[in-house]
DNA sequence: GGATGAGATTTTGCATGCAAAAAATCCACA
DNA sequence: TGTGGATTTTTTGCATGCAAAATCTCATCC
């Protein structure tokens, strides 16, 4: 349930934001989400879009009216993507969008497999929790269903993402150690990094349904052996699955500059293709 | 070489600081340092030091009289320590100190094992870089030299705390991972976790001394397995050392608390007995 | 022609003012 | 004495103003 919060109804505190229909929204109960919170995660989205030109000065002025906000909220909003890596202080001018290499990303996958792969040995060491093994279950279940429905249309596409940043989650949360958890939420910062950004070939369906089919049998795999407490064999496939995923990115990306692929997965337009940082 | 920035004259805008005598330095090159710097730094040593009682509200304005700085920067401070876990914002009623279980901090030792071991295996395998390796060299001989001294004075203890972070940071940057280096410094975060975090014993130095010895032998395995490339030995032991760590820190908590033991780590204050979050 | 620098302009960083939300206080009444 | 509600006080969140720093402009000089 939601409700409308209402606006400040004096004249010069006026904050009316034209371009932006919807605004002021909170949840009943309590998290009042305040207004930095939006304009960060409004901010994240634009530069994750490629809106602002990379490796090139961001003016807070041009954030603060974009945003419709005053400054105030946007250079905190700033500060925060400063702190997630999208975006680099400069002394005193402000702040840069951040550009990542090619070799960067798939280096970021490599270390989030590694930390899954702990995260896998861990849990099946000590034994998964059945509402874990539920939730992971129901990961698997949902690719099978999906894998049915021959061509991905962008909702398919959509779910799949879930699916797998849920199965991801799942791993780690598992594993019950909370300071591994910030790691893989660290790591899964660098664009195109985490499980969320998968890649779909909609000019050649055919590979990306390859790519797939293969990524639900690695879940299956990974699933199995940590029920059978093979905590070895667990990490090793886990780290398998991140390595064909770094490699899918590397090998697809060229596809995606070139537009024959869809430009759906955010962050690709802060990918380098590959030269030096 | 660093000369004193002037001072606003203006009369209003003047925010002398009375309790801060050194202020505004900053260095002659560029890298001028803001305000909302040395507010971010001041504040977390605050923090750290137990200046402020865990788990309760720490209202902007007590920050911003301490730091001697108007709300604005103090403000953006706190948004920084939030996003380094010290501190969590409460939905419309600022933020909160955070407290820490001991449980907690072992396992972030215990994760911070896990990544240095997957950085000590990466060096193995890829070779280490004559640079990081006179580095890490170095840091041995520091190690050696000070432990010639019997009894550590503060000023050695500093040394040596600064000989382990060298040591450990020198690791983790020789893998060449970057996103491996954010993770551990994510880690590093939690109080008590990184390897500056060292507990000496006052009361008792044989016992802190024979645990620098552990640790001035496991550095020295450590590079050992590394210089002959024997990656998996590596990632062993420094997992091994990670862990020594970690129950180092959970038998030692007791003394600090009971005040048989110096208490100039930073970050203890914040950290709870045991019981849950 | 290109470098140089004085002045104008923009932009950043911070302090402050103000309204809304939260917390504290007080008071009436049982 | 304890409790509920209304009122006051405090605190948060944001917009704005202003000065210093950075940047740009353009005319001058070598």
């Amino acid at each position: 349930m939601q409700k409308i919060h209402k606006v400040k109804s004096d004249a010069v505190n006026m904050r009316e934001n034209p371009e932006n229909g919807m605004q002021y929204l909170e949840t009943e109960d309590a998290a009042a989400e305040t207004q930095l919170e939006r304009a960060t995660e409004a901010l994240r989205d634009l530069i994750l879009r490629g809106t602002f030109p990379v490796d090139e000065k961001l003016p807070e002025t041009r954030v603060a009216e974009l945003l419709g906000v005053s400054r105030t909220p946007a250079r905190l909003a700033m500060a925060v993507l400063e702190q997630d890596g999208l975006l680099v202080r400069l002394p005193r001018r402000g702040f840069r969008v951040r550009s990542f290499s090619l070799d960067e990303v798939v280096e970021a996958i490599e270390v989030r497999g590694e930390v899954e792969a702990i995260a896998a040995r861990v849990v099946a060491e000590r034994g998964l929790h059945a509402d874990h093994c539920a939730r992971m279950e129901a990961c698997i279940g949902r690719a099978e269903i999906l894998l049915k429905n021959a061509p991905f249309e962008a909702a398919q596409r959509r779910d799949w993402c879930r699916m797998n940043v849920d199965f991801h989650d799942a791993l780690v949360t598992a594993c019950g150690l909370r300071p591994l958890w910030s790691a893989y939420a660290k790591v899964n910062l660098v664009p195109l990094a985490s499980p969320r950004d998968i890649m779909f070939n909609v000019a050649r369906p055919e590979l990306s349904r390859r790519q797939l089919e293969a990524t639900h049998e690695d879940h299956a795999r990974i699933l199995d052996a940590i029920q059978a407490r093979h905590s070895t064999r667990a990490a090793a496939l886990v780290r398998e699955h991140a390595y064909r995923s770094g490699e899918n990115k590397r090998r697809n990306f060229p596809d995606i500059r070139m537009r024959t692929m869809v430009i759906e997965t955010p962050g690709v337009a802060l990918v380098r293709p590959s030269p030096a940082e």
